[in-house]
DNA sequence: TTGAAAGCGCTAACAC
DNA sequence: GTGTTAGCGCTTTCAA
């Protein structure tokens, strides 16, 4: 079986109460005590049982995170970078990274409870928040510490990292209407999500500072996915009367959707029809063309997120943080000046 | 603070080995008994303390999964899908899924290590086997319960759960052989994961048995990313003199990029070249052109991983099972008639 | 400088 | 049926 401090009391000839201390370096033992006793931990290849050292700190020293699957196949790449970003700084922090995968409804808040309730988290990294979330709005009333991927409606009372969507799209449909476009179609995410809030609104408002009437814009909502892109394009472009000239998904899976369907049809794109994304994930870079985005650092995005919920965790007081991130436009070839322009 | 048995205990005026036993449906205890303690739990809130309850089964109730990221930005759909389903099939069972990620090395081999001294997991999950595999030569070496997703050279003691690379690479060749392509070219993953080694023997040995030469065979070396097929492709298809009629790609991720390289070089994927991929992952299907490849239920995988450990977990002396998936031809648009022929 | 004893929240022999 | 007692492996008063 596992070695254990009693283990090493007996080797030393001392209490184990001598040994716990040696070993978290008190100053009130004997130096060569403690020595000693590291030396037999080291022989005996001692390693502390972390559930009893949790049990008795009343800490879990973990941290939780509920991935939201909507769908059985789950391939989202914005998924796996900030996972790993999260976990690499966990890792650094000294918590341990307990994930689930759940899709939203009751057994997600199930999940959130049962964390909470047998103790088995110290707090939540919330990700891909509603406007209205039934998550955050549990943890809040439990007053159970959490950090949120994105923000809610309401009230702003608790700590987040999110990035200003309402920025990056402005930038990306000032991008537009610098090229000429003057129809432009968007491909909204799901409405109940807030980033899809505020990155429709940031569409909406800076096409209608721009001096464009609101018949210019159409918007169509889709399910994240590339095929939730495709499909939406393929609506959009099969309406040749109301044929938009740029397209802007609200994230970069559903940009390459519409840019199949839009070969599909013949066109170029990022001539005959442009097309934009948002995220910036791996793919945006290489996909063909390769794609004009909205770049949020995500693998950062997770380790912040990771250590603003320790320093919560560290300190019951600390007033929740909020990072508010701006994204940068990266022009790449799928985008271009409006036919006939 | 949290609700214990000792609270149900002093409200039900019992001793707290009667609660106890009553929450854990013990046959000893008096049904008016039982039901006075649950109705107290449940007016009290209560929920049992896991962080007590695993120390004194000594079991964690968890399961490790250590994802290799090679790179900081890291973006496999590939994982995401596993994930998913490793937690959907570790929460049915019961388990809690916790996850790490680090690169292949010292600090990975570290991670492990402290996984099993501080007892925090149950067992692990090893993914992306390598031929010469320091994770489960560990694993082996101190008997710790583990399930991998591939297989290793040497001896094959293990659980496992591996899809037939080989067949694999048989029926892709063969497609592209039947297609009339006498000059193939294989962008292969790093030689020291296993799974190359399978696929690439799968394309060898079948390119061989067709009758084909050996020079009409070029194999080059990339690194699982889009961007490393894209850079494998260029190398390939700048040689003019020897440029094949198809690429196989050992994964779906470099296919994908092979083909943005093809396409910038004024080629039509599917008629002036074919290619294919590995996996089936999302991506395959919305390509531009949807990619021939070979598909593996990732989800389900992760599922059985799952369930295999588990087995393992709770009867010590159950056979390492091992199980081989036959991946399944998936022709899409990516791959077509050679180019006179 | 060290040790005895209590206790984290729970389960399980054993006795009554 | 139920309670007493011990103990999982550890930390931390409190006395000596």
């Amino acid at each position: 079986m596992a070695v254990t401090i009693r283990d090493i009391a007996n080797q030393v000839g001392k209490s184990i109460t001598t040994v716990s201390r040696a070993l978290n370096d008190y100053d009130d033992v004997a130096p060569a005590t403690k020595e000693q006793v590291r030396a037999a931990a080291q022989s005996l290849g001692y390693s502390p049982n972390s559930l009893a050292q949790r049990l008795q700190k009343r800490t879990s020293d973990t941290i939780g995170l509920v991935m939201p699957t909507a769908r059985p196949r789950f391939t989202d790449p914005f998924f796996s970078e900030l996972l790993a970003g999260v976990g690499n700084s966990a890792a650094r922090l000294g918590y341990d990274l307990l994930l689930a995968t759940r899709a939203p409804g009751e057994s997600e808040i199930a999940t959130y409870e049962a964390g909470i309730a047998t103790q088995r988290v110290d707090g939540f990294i919330v990700v891909r928040t509603r406007r209205d979330d039934a998550r955050i709005n549990l943890l809040r009333r439990r007053n159970f510490p959490f950090v949120a991927f994105g923000r809610v409606e309401g009230p702003l009372d608790f700590a987040f990292v999110d990035e200003d969507g309402v920025a990056g799209m402005r930038a990306i449909v000032r991008h537009l209407h610098a090229l000429g476009h003057r129809h432009l179609a968007c491909i909204a995410s799901p409405a109940e999500l807030m980033f899809t809030h505020h990155r429709l609104q940031g569409v909406r408002t800076t096409w209608h500072e721009l001096g464009h009437p609101a018949e210019s814009l159409q918007i169509v909502e889709a399910d994240l996915t590339q095929r939730g892109g495709y499909d939406a394009a393929c609506a959009l472009l099969d309406d040749e009367a109301a044929r938009p000239t740029a397209i802007c998904a609200c994230n970069d899976l559903m940009a390459i959707g519409a840019m199949t369907a839009a070969q599909e049809r013949g066109l170029q794109v990022g001539v005959d029809l442009s097309v934009t994304g948002f995220d910036n994930t791996t793919m945006a870079e290489h996909s063909h063309p390769p794609l004009t985005t909205a770049d949020q650092p995500i693998h950062e995005i997770g380790g912040t997120l990771c250590e603003l919920l320790v320093r919560r965790l560290r300190d019951e007081h600390a007033p929740p943080e909020q990072v508010v991130m701006t994204p940068a436009l990266i022009v790449r070839h799928s985008t271009g000046p409006a036919p006939g322009a």
